[in-house]
DNA sequence: CGAGAATTTGAAAGTCGTCAAACGACGTGG
DNA sequence: CCACGTCGTTTGACGACTTTCAAATTCTCG
């Protein structure tokens, strides 16, 4: 179950990140522009296996990426979901403690470990800003942990709906670019759990699901699912 | 085959000290000394609520510390628990994300997050080893999630156990310094449960419940039941 | 259009939670 | 020093939420 062979898709040498108008790197990562470089990977493929040793992080640049963690005998948590904009293995140890796989095709960033330490110790800014993404990571970890430890099943699936909408541009359309499997073991559910709930929240008219997604009909309804125990 | 890391869980373990051949113990945080300050907190006192600005952040010099996030409705989620040389608070944003308990009176460093980053800013390697141990967080946070989401009841005693072993000198006198219900809100358990699953444990002469802590019979037993769903 | 995969729905079983009560440890006060 | 009250732990019976097993339906894509 671990390392497909490292068999990377195309990968190509890129310019820096996007330049404002104005001429300003508004982004942090900014410095890291030079040491990067911009791969493409098909939906599935794996990024690195759990295990493997932390040569590298990326950041996202398209695409949707899962983290997953596995058991010998084939349980599985999704740890979770990267969107365009968000990093990967820049805190990590020696080797990455989950694997991280494609779920739909993905275009990214790739940077060496190395050489972002090495920055990192030059430019307390990115220094700074590494602890932060950590300290955000860490954050989300344990909202996770609560929603996993103590939440039903109809509040994980209204809180990760509503998380997921909080990500997107669009308020009530929702692209769920995973499948249900994969929501399930982000969740800590089944995939059966997790497709009784959704359409228990469209015949209550909450949602409307639709093919690669949802459509949010009432956002208090939702928030309010998402810390009632009660249906 | 991967590898399936079986980690402790909780907030910022200090890695162990190594000896320098001169004698010397090199603790990274030893840069802190000067800016700490000591403190004696009783039994079941607040280090800091939930949604707390971060002020300061700590070590831990003696006794248990338990992190806590709360539901509205009374829920709560023991996110681990920290003992000796353990640190808290220095991967932390603007505010606290959990309570901080004392589980027993304790003593504990404190210091002012401020003077912290501004050092980390001039001190690369206090730096790199705050990123060091935010990862370290994060990677425990891993391990609970697949707890949380994919394991049983006996599994999640079992891995307690001997987490909580792992951590302590004795191999086999396992000290449980937090009662049944932390450790139930900690594994997303009930107490009940927790009880049960103890008890069975040691009908199965796989430990002794002692007031205090337990007794570990069997490592082997324990590990294994620590990774298979039947009892 | 057709085959395979993903999703959805249904029925039955099981693990864990809930409710309730007994038991035991501990600290205070007599 | 022992009685007693309180709090934490343990045990039992029952119930329910979720899982499991199975099958129908829909979607995807060649």
């Amino acid at each position: 179950m671990s390392g497909m062979p490292q068999t990377t898709g195309q990968v190509s040498r890129a310019a820096g990140w996007q330049v404002i108008p104005g001429g300003k790197p508004a982004d942090p990562l900014d410095v890291l522009a030079g040491i990067g470089m911009t791969i493409t990977l098909p939906r599935d493929r794996e990024l690195h296996a759990q295990g493997d040793r932390a040569e590298f992080c990326y950041r996202i640049v398209s695409g949707c990426v899962r983290t997953i963690k596995l058991m010998e005998d084939g349980r599985r948590q999704v740890g979770g979901f990267l969107l365009a904009g968000d990093c990967l293995g820049f805190g990590t140890l020696d080797s990455h403690d989950f694997a991280a796989e494609a779920v739909t095709e993905i275009v990214l960033r790739r940077y060496r470990r190395r050489e972002v330490e090495a920055l990192a110790d030059r430019h307390a800014a990115l220094a700074r800003h590494l602890r932060e993404m950590a300290a955000r990571d860490l954050r989300d970890a344990y909202d996770r942990m609560l929603l996993l430890g103590r939440k039903t099943a109809s509040e994980r699936i209204a809180t990760f709906l509503l998380e997921v909408a909080a990500r997107q541009a669009s308020r009530d359309k929702v692209v769920l670019p995973m499948c249900r499997g994969d929501i399930a073991d982000h969740l800590g559910l089944t995939v059966e759990t997790v497709c009784r709930m959704m359409t228990h929240l469209q015949r209550e008219g909450t949602i409307v699901i639709r093919p690669g997604g949802v459509e949010l009909l009432s956002l208090p309804a939702l928030r309010q699912m998402a810390a009632d125990p009660r249906h």
